[in-house]
RNA sequence: GCGGGCGUAGCCGAACCGGCAUAGGCGCCGGACUUAGGAUCCGGUGGGUCUCAGACCCGCUGUGGGUUCGAAUCCCACCGCCCGCACCA
């Protein structure tokens, strides 16, 4: 028994091999060898960030799944661009730095180096020579070259693309457009300039942030939890204005949303993007205030029940609130809308006070309970003249609409529960049905108290008024977002240097002489306080002052030191892909246009987790590149295949303390460790409940292909599913048993011979290749290995195994475990490995048998099997079906009826 | 509340178009090999009945309806679960 299967050798020798003769290099448009009658295949991965704790085994599965289909598209002769990078700027190796004081770029290379080790290890088919890291000077230079980009466009609306801001201001010069009504020429220099900077891409604006003293630094939304602390360390965190760099997103809401049309996505994915932008169609109107030229401008999706507004609300940030706090109460004013101040402004100023203390997410957990109050003051209702009394309240948001609403009670649910607690009238303008019992009616009906809407459907009433308000000029249909404009500055160290320099009064110059790289400093940790007023201390202000200051022309700049997001390096990895070396430009344009046109990334696999951000921001940096002519394509990803994440059982003892999962036993329906008893729980893999499977382990003992092998057979990719340690013993005996059935374990020789295969056989490998081909392209490799399982069953026993079998049962393996196939197709005289050996074929008449099991039901029942020819005509299945004894002990009298489908089905129907 | 998705055996799952429900794997049962095996190999595995190497019958895809000769599949209602968003006017 000594020539066993020895994974372990085999692994070594083939992941040596791959890497020496760069087997899995793309070769690009012009390179020697390049085939340019074949199809190009993008095929990529969600690069990850290099973490400290590397890879466990639930994290390569969508790794594994897009590299059998570059593995599969390789064989089937395409140009197949499969590449693998990191993600490496981020809070983490900051972190570690701040605690340890090791240099972040130490640790980053670190990780990586061990992030390669192991990728490498699973046999991934990458074209390592393509590797890039976002923290490297040689690529995050093309990322400061697209801020530069963005800082250096403008959007026209008209085009609906962005433009070289230049050609706005040739535009300007010439008097062929004006600074929003203002002529160009009655500006001064700074005027100018400060509307120019207004109309970038890339622009610094006040807004509101999640500012975190502890942490020294502003949060995205997302780096916020519900009771509004700090996700990281859970310390306080405050809603403040401040100076920041943002990024004009909202200017493609529209093509984002249109744009989806053109890609190949989970349509869940693309239902989140359009959740995110939150497009609505409505209109504004504008709220006349009585004695003032003043008007509260409203958005509102419901126009048509504008004769039911019985209320104003302002958000507490709203620019009127101030202006419209009156001096006094009014004499009618309820006890219930002052919160018990002698005047407006007080009750006012107290309620500020109060909002501008709660998070955001504070906020939201206040669903039940509405607060607000009166602010002295009416505006009127342009439609009947009406007066209104002015409410400020935290329910109405600043950052969606105009800021205010018009409130009608009677056809929303919120605006309904505010008035009952504070005793405003309630007027319905649509005619709920008379069994309706809730409160708000927000369903369809007849307009009702509504003048001259009085009788019309929701959408016709919509429509009329909106046609009044412009016809009045009380304003008219807009759109309105839920997408806001990227916050696009950090105040850390390990990011992108923002490449900009700050001159006297305000001007702004771009640093063309890129990279710009990051200073070294001492001291990584952010300027950190328990003081809430505490000013955000960018983390680069601890540089030296060579690099803060900067003479041009004579004059002192100083560079911008906030860095750029996370997001960023990833916003356009999958075009430096593509021309990873190229140091003239971000992307040569003849690869750029082969791998890119039409559709982009032809499969992009990752996680659903960057459903919305990484996938909404790269969509964006893509179109505004594509504007400018730097891309060929209107969309970056073609296809997006989101897998399923690995799940594992986690146990806990009595005091809720985590044990470790491979040691708990089941017996008698309950689970035990050590003696006591255990309560299971289901979740995500990871270290911290003990439940994580090593790969070095996993490896050891079984093998990477039996690993590959099962994380495919597990069920569809994109499932998230269980990760089952007893199960595993299936694909390895799989693999045993495809090693017994080609090699003798005497002497080492094959176990192949050049007959042909029997009939059986050969019906079996050509409905298999044809099976397994159909899977590869779907993505279904769970079905594709249990096809491979039962071929791999029917050469059991075998003296001798066809060669023809042998072989095309190695190629239809070889893209799921390719450790093994290349190693059998070595010993059976492949040569030069089997990358690019071309896939099998299958001939459509060896895949039907002659002789197929026909069903004949009556009245739907199965009752009896019958065999007959593939090419059995209707009659002669009719006849042998009503000729059968079983069926005819069913039967009593004639059939009303035989339904014939040959040759897989006779119903005969008795009734 | 809104949006996306799911419910099949003891477990993971298969079944592109409506046509033999449960492929493949695990587990379990039996056998072989063996000093032994939780290793490996071979066979069986929805339930029931019988005259038990076989035959016959029945049931079955979360629940209830509908369409159809025929439904896991299509339609309606309900129940349960997962994911995302959520005071978005």
């Amino acid at each position: 028994m000594e020539h066993v299967y020895d994974h372990q050798e085999i692994e070594r020798k083939w992941q040596a091999r791959w890497a020496e003769q760069h087997t899995f290099r793309a070769l690009d448009p012009g390179d020697e060898g390049f085939d340019p009658s074949q199809p190009k295949v993008y095929v990529l991965d969600m690069f990850p960030y290099p973490s400290g704790e590397g890879l466990h085994v639930g994290h390569p599965i969508g790794y594994i799944g897009s590299d059998i289909f570059s593995r599969y598209m390789r064989m089937r002769g395409a140009n197949v661009l499969h590449p693998m990078g990191f993600d490496s700027f981020g809070l983490p190796a900051e972190q570690y730095a701040v605690e340890t004081g090791v240099h972040p770029r130490i640790t980053t290379e670190r990780n990586i180096a061990n992030y390669v080790r192991q990728l490498k290890a699973i046999g991934l088919s990458y074209d390592w020579d393509r590797e890039i890291a976002t923290t490297d000077p040689d690529y995050y230079r093309w990322t400061q070259w697209i801020f530069l980009r963005l800082f250096g466009s403008w959007f026209d609306r008209e085009a609906d693309a962005a433009r070289p801001i230049d050609e706005l201001m040739a535009a300007l010069e010439a008097g062929e457009r004006d600074a929003d009504g203002v002529s160009w020429s009655a500006l001064d220099e700074k005027a100018r300039r400060r509307f120019i900077d207004g109309q970038r891409l890339a622009y610094l604006d006040e807004v509101m942030v999640n500012w975190c003293p502890a942490l020294g630094t502003v949060l995205a939304n997302e780096e916020v939890t519900r009771d509004g602390r700090s996700d990281r360390g859970d310390h306080p965190v405050y809603r403040r204005p401040l100076r920041q760099w943002m990024l004009r997103i909202t200017a493609y809401a529209d093509r984002l949303i249109d744009d989806l049309a053109l890609v190949d996505w989970p349509e869940s994915v693309k239902a989140m993007q359009r959740n995110w932008i939150g497009r609505s169609d409505g209109a504004r109107i504008d709220f006349p205030i009585a004695g003032s030229s003043t008007r509260i401008d409203v958005f509102t999706t419901r126009p048509d029940t504008v004769f039911g507004a019985t209320y104003m609300v302002l958000a507490p940030e709203h620019h009127l609130v101030a202006e419209l706090t009156a001096e006094q109460w009014p004499e009618d004013t309820r006890e219930a809308w002052t919160g018990g101040a002698a005047d407006p402004a007080s009750a006012v100023e107290r309620y500020l006070v109060e909002a501008a203390r709660k998070s955001e997410r504070e906020r939201q957990a206040e669903v039940k309970q509405k607060t607000g109050v009166f602010t002295g003051s009416f505006c009127v209702n342009p439609v009947n003249d009406e007066p209104i009394p002015i409410f400020v309240a935290d329910y109405v948001l600043m950052g969606y609409g105009t800021g205010a609403i018009m409130a009608v009670p009677g056809q929303d649910q919120r605006d309904w529960e505010f008035a009952e607690q504070f005793d405003l009238a309630i007027i319905r303008t649509v005619q709920p049905p008379s069994d309706f019992e809730g409160d708000a009616y927000l369903g369809e009906g007849p307009a009702i108290n509504s003048d001259f809407l009085d009788g019309l459907d929701v959408e016709q009433a919509k429509a009329s008024i909106i046609e009044w308000l412009e016809a009045e000029g009380f304003g008219g249909a807009i759109v309105s977002y839920k997408l806001r404009d990227w916050l696009f500055s950090r105040q850390r160290y390990w990011g992108e240097p923002i490449p900009i320099l700050h001159g006297p009064d305000g001007e702004m110059r771009p640093v063309d002489d890129l990279p710009l790289l990051l200073p070294e400093v001492d001291d990584f940790r952010p300027a950190s306080s328990d003081d809430e007023n505490a000013e955000p201390v960018p983390s680069l202000s601890k540089a030296p002052d060579e690099w803060r200051f900067v003479e041009v022309d004579g004059v002192r700049f100083e560079r911008e030191l906030n860095t750029m997001p996370q997001w960023a390096g990833s916003c356009w990895y999958y075009l430096r892909f593509i021309d990873p070396r190229n140091d003239v430009r971000l992307v040569g344009e003849g690869v750029e246009r082969y791998w890119m046109d039409p559709r982009g990334v032809d499969l992009y696999v990752g996680g659903v987790e960057h459903a919305v951000l990484h996938l909404l921001y790269a969509r964006f940096w893509h179109k505004v590149l594509y504007d400018l002519g730097h891309v060929s394509s209107a969309e970056p990803f073609g296809r997006l295949f989101n897998q399923g994440l690995i799940m594992a059982h986690a146990y806990r003892d009595g005091r809720g303390v985590y044990v470790p999962a491979d040691k708990v036993e089941e017996r008698d329906g309950a689970f035990w460790y050590d003696g006591q008893q255990v309560e299971q729980s289901y979740g995500r893999m990871g270290k911290s409940k003990k439940n994580g499977v090593n790969p070095d382990e996993f490896f050891a003992k079984h093998g990477v292909d039996a690993l590959r092998l099962y994380e495919m057979f597990m069920g569809p990719l994109g499932d998230s599913k269980p990760w089952t340690t007893r199960d595993v013993v299936g694909v390895v005996r799989f693999l045993h048993r495809l090693w017994r059935n080609l090699v003798d374990p005497d002497s080492g020789g094959l176990l192949v011979s050049d007959v042909s295969p029997d009939p059986d056989l050969a019906v079996l490998l050509h409905r298999t290749i044809k099976a397994v081909t159909a899977d590869m392209v779907g993505l279904r490799f769970n079905t594709a290995v249990a096809r491979l399982f039962e071929l791999n069953n029917a050469l059991v026993g075998l003296d001798a195994v066809p060669r023809e079998v042998a072989e095309a049962f190695i190629l239809l393996l070889a893209p799921i475990a390719p450790h093994i196939c290349e190693e059998l197709w070595e010993r059976m005289g492949g040569e030069g490995g089997l990358a690019h050996v071309p896939w099998p074929e299958y001939d459509e008449d060896l895949a039907v048998e002659e002789m197929v099991v026909m069903i004949v039901q009556v009245d739907g029942k199965v009752r009896d099997r019958l065999e007959v020819p593939v090419d059995i005509s209707e009659e002669d299945a009719r006849a042998a079906a009503l000729d059968s004894e079983k069926v005819a002990g069913h039967l009593e009298g004639e059939p009303s009826r035989v339904i014939v489908r040959p040759p897989n089905l006779v119903n005969i129907v008795s009734r």
